[in-house]
DNA sequence: ACCTGAACACCGTTCAAGT
DNA sequence: ACCTGAACACCGTTCAAGT
């Protein structure tokens, strides 16, 4: 209602000595944020924890609170930082695969991708980007936006999917699971399975199959217009 | 290398009589799965861990490690025990449909379910008839293996991105840092945010959003040819 | 063989108390 | 205002020991 404290506290004054050793920085959203990008890079999103982040900046979890809403607003912020690093071309495909690029480098952070919507600075250049090569090419507005959510949602998908595997012990016994379980297909249990055979089902190189990904979508999006508002 | 106990183990023979109480059914893959689903309609996903799982099957986290490799592995058996219930029709878009639906109805499953390669019968089946309606659409079969894996993909992720969000508070609040970040965007700053506007950028009705995002993917995989093997 | 309890090594988040 | 320690309520997984 009105301001009670007019007389100055007494944590508001900086004690007048106070330069001991390298001196703990004082915590900000962007040195936080910082750290955890550290933190990334050096052992993956799994250990940016507010445990661990906190340990990294000498101080403690509830601390960062101040700062940062959730674990979620957190890996957000990091991942929004990392999309600051990708050069914004005016190649539709060039684009996706630096997105992607950045999620495949950091496993794991792809998996938050899907989950957390960033809203954050690097972000919003990246779609702006997006969009502006989508009505280059001629794409009206409202399809683009939906096309512009399809390709970052396949992209941020196959890095999830592909991230999580790699180096991942127990990602290799389910592959080979899932191996046995196509290749014991037969024709009569399950015939199209049986007629295409393991090697074409389990995905062939990445790079390639992600490029054909792109083109669909591409493709796909020019030739299809936007389904009648009301359905059947 | 060859057998040493000839003789039966005390732990084997059964004590004679032994039937007090409703009686603690033996542990089994088929019984833990089945609690685990039980579980998941009650309390979602993010309750099935091994500790509540084994205290509903009134024994201990340790135990189930018999019956099941670890967390991801429980949680495939559970969701292709969900796609059991799905019906297995000739309509494409009614198959992806009711994948979705399985994956909407449990929130979180979605996202275990794009790290977690399943390999259940049930999932075989499913693919097994995906398959079948590609190929009686006249798609090549090297073609069908990789749009498959698209219209999975785009179906887990759609799922994953809205089952996440439903009920979630810090996600309301996520959309809401988006909606106005992008309200800010001038004509200046970001031209191609700014001409869209908030309201096609945040998308409208999810069913017809991913009805259209289907039909991206059929009209893009019918149309668009394999990439060719070698990159420049 | 199967099951157990206890241990190890962690989590996110809240809250009263300190400066 | 900002920071802290301690607490609450959890996790997955391993392992020695029991039957």
């Amino acid at each position: 209602m009105f301001v009670t404290n007019v007389f100055v506290q007494p944590w508001a004054v900086p004690s007048i000595s106070r330069r001991e050793r390298p001196a703990k920085p004082a915590l900000s959203r962007d040195g936080i944020v910082a750290a955890a990008v550290e933190i990334l890079r050096a052992e993956g999103i799994e250990r940016v924890t507010m445990r661990r982040l906190a340990q990294a900046l000498d101080s403690g979890a509830a601390s960062l609170y101040v700062y940062v809403r959730d674990t979620a607003d957190l890996h957000a912020a990091v991942l929004d930082e990392l999309l600051g690093t990708i050069e914004l071309t005016d190649d539709l495909h060039g684009l996706v695969r630096a997105y992607v690029d950045v999620l495949y480098a950091y496993p794991g952070l792809a998996r938050t991708a899907l989950v957390t919507r960033p809203s954050g600075p690097h972000y919003l250049a990246l779609i702006e980007r997006v969009l502006a090569v989508l009505a280059a090419a001629g794409l009206p507005g409202d399809r683009a936006a939906w096309l512009l959510d399809l390709l970052l949602l396949v992209a941020t998908a196959s890095a999830a999917e592909h991230s999580t595997r790699r180096g991942s012990a127990t990602a290799q016994l389910e592959d080979d699971a899932l191996a046995e379980a196509l290749a014991q297909a037969t024709p009569e249990s399950f015939p199209n399975i049986a007629a295409l055979g393991v090697d074409h089902l389990l995905a062939g190189p990445g790079s390639l199959r992600l490029q054909w990904f792109l083109d669909v979508l591409v493709n796909g999006g020019l030739s299809t217009p936007r389904p009648p508002p009301t359905g059947s």
